[in-house]
RNA sequence: GUGGUUGUAGCUCAGUUGGUUAGAGCGCCUGAUUGUGGUUCAGGAGGUCGUCGGUUCGAGACCGAUCUUCCACCCCA
């Protein structure tokens, strides 16, 4: 071998055993999806650049993979734009395309584009990889997948009401012990900002308190002074950094705080139904709590917001979403609420690794391996292989006669359950000998029996 | 995008102030065992030391660039 190859940074090759695991989350995220009667959308992997460009903030723009135009396009580069120094517009000349980089807003496009075709409320999943040229760290990729599942056309909070159920019922199902659902509404952060008079900067104030529990709250208090937030208003802030306890409590704290802000009490109404109704049906595994300091970066929220985070693994959060009133009206169609949620499967798979939660049968896919002792003895071996195969029973025999040493040693590898062992007596007396892997025992049993038991 | 960190066999890692032929464990292959894997024993294969360039009589080690890994920011799943 000369040089090694290699694959791009933040990219991964996954083995069978991998995938394996990975489908078993998808599985499991689409089974519940389903469920709920949300129904499956595919777009392409890549958009117009005009499309995603502009619609996640300067941060996201960054992060955005550009398709460089490909033949004659690359004569559209706009050279007078390059020696004005102008990079972005030279950029845009320079790439028509750009690689997914979320589902929700192709998402969106898509509502708008098909609007004719769909009914409204329109509930959709998707599960397909999203890429960002973002620098890798650990759980952190340029190219992971996302599962998303969205409603548009209703305003009503009863998706609210099962998201949180869908999330709950995702995440037990995936054996999942303990898990966060933290929720809370932007329109208690504008609350906020408007009674303490910090209205334009709403932004740099939800941002600061989202990351409370990493830098403390000396640390918030900083960042707000570095954005020139009035020391009155952080005063007024303060108290809510340690806002805890019963939910009862904080949401009366929280209706006084907001007293004189209706978008606010708005907020407050809108989280004490999401609760009420969540308290009506119960939780498996999964607590509710409200948390005032949750923000999330993505500025297209308007009302709930939701992180989940699972409880004993250090891993940011494993879930996101929240409710966008008007993410359709970018691309011209106004007055469309939406709700939103989206599972982090790379993430999942590394809290399932980390507690070892992954069931075991997951990569017991080979039922059945027949050893081979020659060419008669695989002439009456096929006939009973293909009726494994007709009953959809995984099965296969070793390619050649190789020594048994081998052969068992391959159908360890692959974890095969059992193997078939027919030699010279057992065609005399038209018989198999059925070994159980794991255990090691060993049966002789008529051909017959054994259709009978596995080809059932 | 900013600052740091890492790279030696398939994997995990040793390798002294620059000095002959670069090591270990695990894994892999072969045999002991031509009707039995996960245990044991014996033997064997496998490396342009991430890449390119420089310093030097001499570089795995020193210098530069580049790619990659991981970490802290930024941001986020």
């Amino acid at each position: 071998m000369s040089q090694k190859p290699s694959i791009p940074k933040g990219t991964r090759d996954f083995l069978p055993f991998q995938v394996n695991r990975r489908e078993y989350i998808y599985d499991t995220i689409k089974s519940v999806f389903k469920k709920y009667g949300f129904a499956p959308i595919q777009t392409p992997s890549f958009e117009h650049s005009s499309t995603l460009m502009g619609k996640y903030g300067d941060e996201g723009d960054r992060l955005i993979f550009r398709i460089l135009n490909s033949g004659d396009k690359v004569k559209k580069a706009d050279l007078n734009a390059l020696e004005d120094g102008n990079l972005p517009k030279f950029a845009n000349s320079l790439a028509e395309k750009a690689l997914r980089y979320d589902l929700t807003v192709p998402f969106a496009r898509f509502v708008v584009q098909h609007q004719n075709d769909l009914t409204f409320p329109f509930k959709r999943y998707q599960i397909q990889p999203v890429w960002r040229a973002d620098r890798p760290q650990k759980g952190r990729y340029q190219e992971f997948y996302q599962c998303d599942a969205d409603v548009v056309g209703s305003d009503s909070l009863l998706f609210e009401v099962d998201f949180i159920q869908i999330f709950d019922e995702v995440l037990s199902d995936l054996k999942i012990p303990d898990f966060t659902i933290q929720i809370n509404n932007r329109k208690i952060l504008s609350g906020i900002a408007e009674v303490t008079g910090e209205e334009d900067k709403i932004i740099d104030i939800t941002v600061a308190i989202d990351k409370l529990d990493k830098i403390g709250e000396d640390g918030v208090v900083k960042e707000l002074l570095e954005k020139e937030v009035s020391q009155a208003a952080i005063d007024q802030i303060k108290p809510l950094f340690s806002l805890t306890g019963e939910t009862q409590k904080m949401l009366d704290f929280m209706r006084e705080f907001l007293a004189s802000s209706e978008v606010g009490m708005k907020g407050i109404e809108e989280l004490e139904y999401v609760f009420a109704k969540t308290e009506i049906l119960g939780l498996r595994n999964a607590k509710l709590d409200f948390d005032v300091t949750l923000a999330r970066g993505l500025n297209y929220y308007t009302g709930a917001i939701f992180e989940v985070k699972a409880i004993g693994v250090k891993m940011g959060s494993i879930c996101g979403g929240g409710r966008y009133d008007d993410l359709t009206g970018l691309f011209g169609m106004k007055n469309l609420s939406g709700v939103g949620i989206s599972f982090g499967a790379d993430r999942i798979y590394d809290v399932l690794t980390e507690l070892e939660l992954f069931p075991e049968n997951i990569n017991q896919t080979l039922e059945f391996l027949f050893i081979n002792f020659g060419e008669k003895e695989a002439d009456f071996a096929l006939p009973i292989l293909q009726k494994l195969r007709n009953a959809s029973v995984p099965s296969e025999m070793y390619p050649e006669s190789a020594k048994l040493k081998k052969q068992f040693k391959y159908a360890d590898d692959k974890n095969a359950k059992h193997t078939v062992v027919i030699g010279e007596s057992e065609i005399k007396n038209n018989e198999v000998t059925v070994k159980e892997m794991q255990s090691g025992e060993q049966v002789t049993m008529s051909v017959d029996d054994f259709i009978t038991k596995y080809c059932a």
